[in-house]
Order: C-alpha cells, then sequence, then structure tokens
DNA sequence: ATTGTACATATTGTAGACATAAATGCCATG
DNA sequence: CATGGCATTTATGTCTACAATATGTACAAT
C-alpha cells in the first residue's frame, strides 16, 4: 500500500447527499426467467391450479438458487398469479367462482374502453400490425394447441397496446393470465378458451373504424368466453366448508 | 424412549400424494406492517417520489430484520409503488408524465364503469355506507391535510367498493396509489387533490339512481383532478437526458 | 377397523456472515 | 480552481447453515 491513514478526518459523514435516480435503468422482475417460465407455463395451461411449486424443485430446475426462486414466487403472489401459505408452499393460483366472475366482468370494462380507443388511434403501423396478427391466427396450426393458446392471448394483448395506454396494458395483461387461471379451473373439459371466429371479426371491425360494432363484438366475446366456465360441484361443497370454517376463526378472534 | 425402530420399513417414500391447499388462510402480504407502513406514508405524501427506501433504515424503523424489508420492497416494487434499482437500492416511485396521464385515463375509464355498477346494486346497506360516508366528508377538518388525503381516496375506494367487483376493486386501489404519486410528482403547489365540491356532487347522483348524471359527474371529476398537474420544465430536461443515455446504452448493447 | 400419538422426513422461514458494487472524501495534478 | 484517480465507507446482493413448521408413516390403543 502506498499510505495509511493515521486517522479519520472527518468521522461522522456530512449528511449523505441524496441524489434522486434518474438515468439508470430499474430493474425489470417481469424479465426474470423464472417468473417468465413459470407465467408462459401456466398461460400454456401446463400448471394447473393448485399445483405446488416447490421452491428446491424449482431451484433445481432452473439452475438458480432457492433465493431467486423465493423472490419469483412472491412476485408472482403479488400479481395472483400463485397462492403462498405459510410454511406450507406456494401453490398455483385457483381463483374462486366469485372471482372468475369478476375477473371477466372487469375485461369486459377494460376491453370495450380499449377497443374504443383503439380505433379512435388506429393508424397505420397499427393496421399494419393487427392484419399481420390476424394472418398468423388465421393460418396456424390449429392442432398444436399451445400455439392456439399464445396467439389468442396475443390478440387481446395486440387490442390493448393499439389503445396506446401503458397502464391500461399492464392490467390487460394480469387479468389476460388471472382469466387462463379461471378457465382453467372452471372450464368443461375439451372446449377452447376463444370460439375460432370472434377475433377476426373484431379485427375486421376495428380496422373498418366501425366503433360500435368492435364495441358490441369485444363485449359479446368475453361473455361467451365467460358463458363456457361452469362452477363444479365439487368446488360449492369446498366454498361451503371454508365459510363455515372461516366464520368460526372469525368468531373465535372476535371472541377471544 | 420407548422404542427404537431396528430399520426403515419402506425406504422410499411412496411418491408424496398431492394434496391441493383447500380450508387454509392465504399469506396476504399487504397485511404486513412494513408494507401498509410505507403504503400510508405514500398516499398520505410523507414519503415523495424519489425518496431513498434504505433497507436498514427501515429495518431499525419498523424494528424487523432486512429480509422482511426487502420482501416487502420487492412487493411494493411490483406493485409500482417503489422502483428497484440494482445495487442501488429501493425509492419510493416516480411515475413519468406520460405515466401519469395514462394512470388518469384508466381511472376515468374504470370508475366511471363502477360508477354505473353501483347505481345498479345501490341496496339499503349501501346507501348507508355511503350517506355515513359523504357525512364525515363534509363535516371533516379541512386544515387536517392528511385526514383530507384519507378522506378523498375512501370515496372512491367506497364507489368501487359499492360496484361489488373485487377484482376491479383491487385494480382501483392500485390506481389511486399511483395517482398519489402522480399528483406529488406532478402537483402545483398548494392546490389539494380533489376539488372539495366534487364528491358530495357524485354522492348525491349515485343516492338518486341518476346513472347518466353520475357517470359524467365522475368523468369530469378526474378529468379536472387531471387538469391540476402539469410537466415539470425540469422533468422533461431530465426524461431527455434519460432517451439520450438510454439509446446510447441500447447502441453499446447491440454494437458489442 | 379406526382413531390417536410419536417419530422421521421434507420443506419452508430466518439469521448471520460474506462478497460485491456504488458513492463519497481525499489528494495529486494540470 | 477544476478534474480525475485512489482508498474508504456504506449499502445492497448472495450464500450457507440452522431453526421452525407441517406432513407422512408406523405403531399402539380403543
Amino acid at each position: 500500500m502506498k499510505r495509511t491513514r493515521p486517522f479519520k478526518r472527518k468521522p461522522k459523514r456530512s449528511e449523505p447527499k441524496h441524489r434522486e435516480p434518474e438515468v439508470v435503468d430499474p430493474r425489470n422482475i417481469d424479465d426474470d426467467p423464472v417468473v417468465q417460465g413459470i407465467l408462459t407455463a401456466i398461460s400454456q395451461k401446463r400448471l394447473k391450479p393448485g399445483a405446488k411449486l416447490g421452491e428446491d424443485k424449482l431451484a433445481a430446475a432452473f439452475g438458480t438458487t432457492r433465493i431467486h426462486i423465493r423472490q419469483a414466487l412472491s412476485h408472482l403472489a403479488s400479481r395472483k398469479a400463485v397462492m403462498q401459505i405459510p410454511n406450507r408452499g406456494a401453490f398455483v393460483y385457483r381463483p374462486s367462482w366469485e372471482e372468475a366472475q369478476d375477473i371477466f366482468a372487469a375485461r369486459r370494462i377494460i376491453e370495450t374502453a380499449a377497443v374504443s380507443a383503439a380505433v379512435d388511434r388506429l393508424d397505420k403501423a397499427g393496421k399494419a400490425e393487427l392484419k399481420a396478427h390476424m394472418e398468423r391466427e388465421a393460418r396456424h396450426d390449429r392442432n398444436d394447441r399451445w400455439a392456439s393458446l399464445s396467439l389468442t392471448a396475443e390478440f387481446h394483448i395486440l387490442v390493448a397496446k393499439l389503445a396506446g395506454n401503458r397502464v391500461l396494458l399492464e392490467i390487460s395483461r394480469e387479468l389476460m393470465l388471472r382469466t387462463s387461471l379461471a378457465i382453467a379451473t372452471f372450464e368443461q373439459p375439451g372446449e377452447p378458451d376463444c370460439s375460432p371466429d370472434a377475433h377476426p371479426d373484431i379485427g375486421a371491425l376495428i380496422l373498418a373504424r366501425n366503433k360500435a360494432g368492435a364495441i358490441h363484438a369485444m363485449h359479446h366475446h368475453i361473455e361467451e368466453m365467460e358463458q363456457r366456465i361452469r362452477p363444479k360441484k365439487g368446488e360449492d361443497e369446498v366454498d361451503e366448508l371454508t365459510a363455515i370454517f372461516q366464520e368460526i376463526g372469525a368468531r373465535a378472534r372476535a371472541g377471544g
């Protein structure tokens, strides 16, 4: 070493100047490969609602440590993609029947508004994007279930993107994911998520700048999706039990 | 001990039966006192956008360890209440000007829909709640800034609650918080967040079941809020710099 | 046969220590 | 007087080990 300082000049640092963060790239946890992986697995329905997400197994699968897994899981929990239970672990989120209905209702509100804005703002680039997507969706292999699921989701995301509101886009993304969980929980086996003809119709109406028509078509489309799910009998029994126990628990907390 | 078992009967466990979680209380990270504390501090504008949230300081302030703080911060980051920057720490989120506008636009869409649903579903209990809130808001101490802020936020939350859609309610909560960050970032000093007469008007229209009128009033109210904020000159310069540096960074990454 | 108890195991939660990166202050140099 | 390098300090990121909790199995008791 060149020189040791014999003593500290200013032992107490002068009030650390709080420089606010200006020119930096904020970390985006959504780019985390673990988060991405779990999300795509869920939206492709390879992970079913209620499936256990063990930390060790995930760590081994993704080749990282438990810390990253924990961070990813807690992020997914705050987006209601997984449910965390103390000392038991993380599970793929399973919405209740009421929540499923609320999700569809929220989507009706938000996506009809998105369609409206998309029609208003439609420009050349937007038209091109929309046409490109519609072509891809028209001639994709319908037997490839995973591709179908991805494409149908992308259509709704694309409409939200064309609306030009990033906040609404984030919300739509989240609702899309929760929709696929709702469908996975309550679907009748074998039916597709979206009816195959709805997207071309909506797309064409947007391209034609038929605002009222497009809004109506989107509303109807989401309504149709909702009508494909049914509350499961077994679920109702469980919900009944849950309600009973919750009431008991509440009484216990209140009474003493 | 009573007896030691000489050997294991089944050394390999028979495929752990996956019991799905049914009757359990999922952890709600929102109940965490750290999360609560930071959120209320933000919505009361005691923490300003850009303020640094050091882990050690928070741990000391809340009397807990860094682990809990980290969890809370990462949760808040995924709700866009704080921004995390690698190796620098967490800061109270500061929305961009575009984001602020998008937030208000999203609120116009969602809260007008909420008002509409609230009018449809209004029952005795709802009327009572609404009246009770309006009275509290009418005769609160206008000099108590924190109480005012809480009350005005509660009105919007109450309307979302009356709409009877929990998903929409969560979204509204999140947008409320982000609104207060947007206002804190771009407000003209000294002006209140909400105009004082708007809430009684909207409440009266809901009580009168005047759906169209209530929707229009809510729309106008949010528009008015939005018109109180202005892009800051300094911010624009910074944004310009940010854009430049981001471009440079992207070029560097692309070029090698 | 079914229920209750105790131990074994697996998994999650937590704490502390260590590694690493950014920010600050000091000092030399132009 | 301003600027740039160097060392120190502070703060964050990560790992490892241990503790706490729940689950599963075997066995005893009714």
